[in-house]
DNA sequence: CGACGCATTGATACGTCTCAATGGAAGTGG
DNA sequence: CCACTTCCATTGAGACGTATCAATGCGTCG
């Protein structure tokens, strides 16, 4: 095991399952139990397609992937995969993919086959219960996403998206204040439910407001607390209010 | 083990669950081994409220449960759970649920405790793919009503609604073309990111299609075929594909 | 039977989509 | 290395749909 891996492992959700029991990341005998693949997916090429038929679970190591349902007609976007989290788990066994997996920027991925994943938890029974809390982490994602779009108007659903971009970023260790937007406005707009052309004019009321500074995909924060006071606005629309009294300072 | 719970048992999700390896329906051994616990919830009770501890997860047997999530600030429901689904798996393991849930009728659950389940899962290895597969079909679910409210109208919604509610009802053999919607317009409103009102001129408007029939809370399905159409009506973006594509039902 | 709550219907305001044009960044070829 | 090309992001003006506010009708339950 290289270095690498022990790093990058370091905070990925999969570090209890792949370590189970008096395994620990020191004796990285749990991930060659799980038979572990990396593997590389380019910018823009896609790790499944729906309608493929995927024999293992993923874990996203580093990049961001975004996960989008083509069932509905439209390419419908179901969330963007960050490091140290799970691609949406479809089946629990070999089956047909109905997500399409693409690579925003060039990633990296642990594939964990179905069937070892199965063997380790028979030797180790925790796996089974870390397995499943991961799996309940992503569904609870998926969740916090369609409350942050149901009724809410386009401002406060961009600046949900971003806090929660802050958040989950923060809780990996990576830079949550000054990143890099990989997806395009569109990809953004098709997440959040809105046209491409809305989410600029928000990201342009955003910086007016002085929460985050924007040129082009790069991202700064200036107030997390602000942005995330903003996602959560009431019903009180919040395009009108001459905010501009509040950040005096 | 009376003969009603063998019959309810027929069109649950956890029969696979219960009764895993050689053991059957017809020796129920498997039920006895997961201690399960058969609740019932008046209407308008809880089964649980956000905060609480749950030591357990659920099953729904018979009646309808809505699914809130307050976390928003508003009353925000993300499912209404059928008999034989599973209510949405928070954790994995006892902790404080983020969600509450109410029987909008009258309703009976199997509470399965998680350290029961676990010890199950040790003696029969099946029992944790059947589960994953449970949970992630309930994630699918949250997916589905996610792109249902993305990007669509209120009429498209609606009728999504309710060709969602005649699929899932037609798969466990309950009425499926006439029925009676136990929760409120506001519940709907809630569920499908709108106004009640709306809600209200949306079923006006599908019976003046000659869609269904709306008498209060009973619903008659007259056309499931013409719902599903509307429900993905309105999608501009080539979706003329050819029948052969598409898979019936 | 009466009262309350829920559902329906109507008129208006507001926000987002749409269509269209400009601006700017990234990548290509000379 | 610079000019060019192309794609993406930004900005603007108008149309459309849903939220909103308000009133009435009807089912449910005391």
């Amino acid at each position: 095991m290289r270095e690498t891996r022990r790093g990058d492992c370091e905070w990925c959700g999969l570090r209890r399952v792949c370590f189970p029991g008096r395994l620990t990341a020191e004796s990285p005998v749990g991930a060659a139990l799980l038979n572990i693949r990396c593997v590389r997916i380019a910018r823009g090429h896609a790790l499944y397609r729906a309608g493929e038929r995927i024999e293992a679970f993923h874990m996203l190591r580093s990049g961001c992937i975004k996960e989008t349902d083509g069932s509905d007609g439209r390419e419908s976007i179901v969330n963007f995969c960050l490091p140290g989290e799970l691609l949406t788990v479809q089946n629990g066994a070999s089956a047909k993919s109905q997500l399409t997996s693409v690579a925003v920027e060039t990633s990296f991925v642990c594939a964990v086959p179905w069937r070892v994943f199965y063997r380790v938890c028979a030797q180790f029974p925790t796996a089974t219960g870390e397995f499943i809390k991961l799996v309940a982490k992503s569904g609870a994602g998926t969740r916090e996403l369609l409350t942050m779009i149901r009724g809410r108007g386009a401002l406060e659903r961009v600046a949900g998206f971003l806090s929660n971009l802050c958040a989950r970023m923060q809780s990996r260790g990576l830079p949550a204040r000054d990143f890099r937007l990989g997806m395009s406005r569109e990809d953004i707009a098709r997440y959040l439910g809105m046209r491409s052309e809305t989410v600029s004019r928000c990201f342009t009321e955003l910086a007016r407001r002085g929460v985050v500074r924007v040129r082009a995909k790069r991202i700064q924060v200036l107030s997390v607390q602000e942005m995330r006071r903003l996602s959560l606005a009431e019903v009180v629309s919040g395009l009108d209010l001459p905010a501009a009294e509040r950040e005096a300072g």
